[in-house]
DNA sequence: AGCACGCCGACT
DNA sequence: GTCGGCGTGCTC
């Protein structure tokens, strides 16, 4: 190698754990800095690269080493804190560089495009607020105005209504006045107009939004303001994680119990997690603010990881709704409603309140069943029932994209004594429909709201009490509050009790916790209902007391026991194909090898086939890595990975690694 | 991933 | 004969 050559290395968007070695463009150009943007001839393609450094050497001779086609940009597109913290994130989940440091970009950048120009910064104008906070709010405002400059995660810990809200705006606009800028991860469903609106209404036009929704050129211009400094306060989805911020002093993840922070498929990061780092990396504060904090959060708060703040108060007057069971055992049920349920729901509407009916299932019903020989209208690709659509006259798959006419006989027994059986959300507004004719009822699902602005529509008109019956499942329990909602009616809460999945709990108490937070108006306090065939369960017991804290508590004692997160870290390899024995060998032999290793600190646990087995004609399977510390974790999951990118059968088998799984589906 | 190459069975 | 599916290998 000749002396002085510098050789860059360059990230590539492929799923190759390493960085590629070029030589410099043919025309001499000074030294290119970390975070580059440049065209890279890649075998027989041109890709998109960052430069993540340069070298004097290569372990390739020079003549195999090909030269940057093109510089893309006058100066580099990462800042310099950009590319550590992807370093450090590909690291954390083992995942390929490149996708990581592409993953939060707009298409337009991942293309090649140029960058589109600015329009003339305008200087941030904060407008004062005339709201006095309490004093628990002051508190926790001076906390985290403490923390300024230096690394503090904080758990703030308070119910709807307790001022949260506030708390970010008071905390950005102090960050602000430092010309520091902020983060504000928000739940993909609560990034609405009127959230941003908020924000602008204290902070004018400094504020930006940065979602999927938004248009390639919108995406690459709010991504470059953010980058210039001329977004000061962001809120953004998931992917703002990924943001090339130059002054940031905050981050909010607000909400950050929601399983929207952790993206689901491809590279599995939690932007919630990286907040903590990217926090850490910068030295700033990060607040994760919840009503129902994760019970990760929790633990953390409780070992002194992070401060915990509690805003005990509800800030503005609305008392603590009223929570009972209706025990549906041996009851006659009309589309799952029992008879005392339509009645609290007449005598709510008659008083002119407002009812939310809560059913975590859309369609009319989950099963479509032959009555005289027990058939069951399957999917043929995925172990799973096919669920009854009645207005689409269909039975559609939830897991994948199968669709057929509804069968008017049985395909076993040819008997014509099919039906549909259990609720869904259609088959609750068709019961409904009947028995309230005279009621404006809505149905918030995700069939309901598929067109653009038509979830937009629903909820206004819901905030605004023009549709005094609601019916919907977990996109109307986050979302929105609903000022004039009086009742709110659990119709099936039996579901999450008896789960297979460990965090089934969590998150149906959190769910829970969160549509009663939504009951109750200013003057009177509202009421939740919950139908159950369990109503002696000790869950449904502490939920019914609305006791956070001492529900997550009782929980967080039995994962202790188990050795469960977060007293214990989790990763899971994934592996899926169209037959079942490659993934189960692949699976098997780094199971093997890991045993050979005698890695002290962790169980290896597998390969077991995935809780839905087969799943768009794929059948699944996957390891569990169970670890009391981080570090024999990372060992394992580096082994493992340089197992699967040497080994051949790993190429006719779809594998993905999951640090920290939230669903083992 | 994306692309090319080579091999083998099955169709105009 | 040649079209196309899959298995294999490679990308600085
Ligand atoms: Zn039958
Ligand atoms: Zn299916």
């Amino acid at each position: 190698m000749k002396a002085g050559t510098i050789i860059y290395q360059v990230a590539l968007n492929v799923p190759l754990r390493r960085l590629f070695d070029y030589l410099p463009p043919e025309n001499e150009t000074p030294l290119l800095a970390r975070g580059t943007r440049v065209l890279v001839p890649f075998g027989r393609q041109t890709l998109v690269g960052i430069i993540f450094g340069h070298s004097e050497k290569s372990a390739f001779s020079h003549d195999q080493l090909k030269a940057i086609r093109q510089v893309c940009d006058p100066a580099p597109l990462f800042p310099e804190s950009l590319c550590t913290f992807i370093e450090k994130t590909a690291a954390y989940y083992h995942h390929p560089l490149g996708e990581v440091a592409f993953s939060g970009t707009p298409s337009l950048l991942r293309e090649g495009k140029p960058c589109p120009s600015l329009p003339d910064d305008i200087a941030i104008s904060t407008q004062a607020s005339d709201i006095a906070l309490n004093e628990q709010q002051q508190f926790a405002l001076q906390a985290i105005h403490d923390a300024q400059h230096s690394f503090q995660p904080f758990l703030l810990e308070g119910v709807t209504g307790s001022g949260k809200t506030e708390i970010y705006l008071r905390a950005a606009q102090i960050a602000s006045q430092k010309n520091q800028q902020i983060l504000i991860l928000v739940p993909e469903i609560s990034l609405t107009p009127q959230t941003q609106q908020r924000f602008i209404e204290r902070f004018g036009q400094a504020v930006i939004c940065y979602h999927s929704r938004m248009t390639p050129k919108e995406r690459f211009i709010a991504w470059l303001k953010v980058k210039e400094g001329h977004a000061v306060i962001v809120i953004g989805t998931r992917s703002s994680i990924f943001l090339p911020f130059t002054q940031l002093g905050l981050i909010v993840v607000d909400e950050e119990h929601d399983s929207s922070f952790k993206q689901q498929e491809g590279f599995r990061y939690s932007a919630r997690d990286m907040a903590v780092l990217r926090a850490k990396l910068l030295s700033c504060p990060v607040v994760l603010g919840s009503a129902t904090p994760a019970f990760e959060t929790l633990y953390n708060a409780q070992s002194g990881k992070y401060q915990h703040l509690t805003l005990p108060l509800r800030a503005t007057k609305v008392q603590l709704p009223t929570m009972t069971h209706l025990d549906v055992r041996h009851k006659k049920l009309e589309g799952g409603l029992s008879a005392q349920l339509i009645q609290r729901i007449e005598q709510h509407l008659k008083n002119e309140g407002q009812v939310l009916l809560f059913i975590n299932r859309r369609g009319f019903a989950p099963t479509y069943l032959c009555y005289s020989c027990n058939w069951m209208a399957q999917c043929p690709r995925c172990d799973a029932r096919l669920t009854y659509h009645q207005r689409k006259a269909a039975l559609i798959c939830h897991h994948c994209t199968y669709q057929s006419s509804v069968n008017q006989q049985c395909p076993d027994c040819q008997s014509e004594d099919l039906h549909p059986v259990g609720q869904g959300t259609e088959q609750l507004e068709a019961v409904l429909t009947k028995r309230f004719p005279e009621i404006a009822i809505a149905r918030i699902d995700s069939d309901a709201t598929r067109k653009k602005g038509s979830l937009e529509e629903l909820l206004h008109k819901a905030h605004h009490k023009e549709v005094p019956l609601l019916i919907g499942t977990q996109m109307l329990a986050k979302g929105h509050h609903f000022p004039h909602l009086s009742l709110v009616a659990i119709v099936d809460a039996d579901g999450g009790l008896f789960s297979v999945d460990f965090r089934a709990v969590e998150r149906m108490a959190q769910l829970l916790i969160q549509v009663a937070g939504r009951a109750g108006r200013v003057h009177q306090a509202g009421e939740v209902v919950i139908q159950t065939c369990f109503p002696d369960h000790p869950l449904l017991k502490q939920i019914r007391s609305q006791n956070y804290p001492e529900l997550a508590q009782s929980l967080l004692t039995e994962r202790s026991h188990c050795q469960l997160p977060p007293f214990a870290h989790l990763a899971l390899i994934r592996a899926h194909a169209m037959t079942p024995q490659l993934p189960e060998q692949l699976l098997a032999q780094i199971q093997q090898s890991l045993v050979h290793l005698k890695i002290e600190g962790v169980q290896i646990l597998g390969p077991v086939p995935a809780p839905m087995h087969r799943r768009q004609g794929h059948y699944r399977y996957q390891l569990l890595i169970q670890a009391k510390e981080r570090k024999p974790l990372h060992q394992v999951l580096s082994y493992s990975t340089s197992i699967l990118e040497k080994s051949k059968l790993a190429k006719r088998v779809r594998w993905s690694l999951d640090v920290d799984p939230l669903e083992m589906f």
